[in-house]
DNA sequence: AACTATAGTGCATTATAATACACTATTCAT
DNA sequence: ATGAATAGTGTATTATAATGCACTATAGTT
């Protein structure tokens, strides 16, 4: 399965891929500083609209596959 | 995106192809019934736990993938 | 049409995500 | 090694997701 853990990876990685800051990533998607810090770091269970605006902030998205 | 209705409607599907009863799967999913509807109708905002307890039991996962 | 099973809704309560603020820790450049 | 930028934490408050119960609506069967 893909843990929040992984997700909360992923977005680091393609966060310091285009050379933001949490700052800015939470500026620009609409989240808080404080929330995205608790995605990235796999803490906490975001809803799936928060996961979303990072998500999209930064040229991905959510899709539903097989397992 | 993949909106919360798109999700849905997969989810849905999903079942049916598996005939399974809301009910059914609530219960082997450990989500309740009543957040289980919510979430197929594309009503309310899930929490990626609860997305993922619902995916697992019929077979999905969420994927991060570009946009 | 009537009956039954399954799906969707309203509302109240409880659990918890989202947030702000103040702080500490770490990273990174000089 | 020091200072500045960035990242992570504690705690309290607010917003809202998750739930249960009772109900209505729709789909499917005879």
């Amino acid at each position: 399965m893909k843990n929040l853990r992984d997700i909360g990876r992923e977005i680091k990685d393609r966060r310091k891929l285009l050379q933001i800051t949490q700052e800015e990533l939470a500026e620009i998607s609409g989240v808080s500083l404080r929330s995205l810090k608790a995605i990235e770091l796999g803490k906490g269970n975001p809803t799936v609209s928060q996961l979303n605006k990072v998500l999209e902030a930064i040229g991905l998205r959510i899709i539903i596959g097989l397992k």
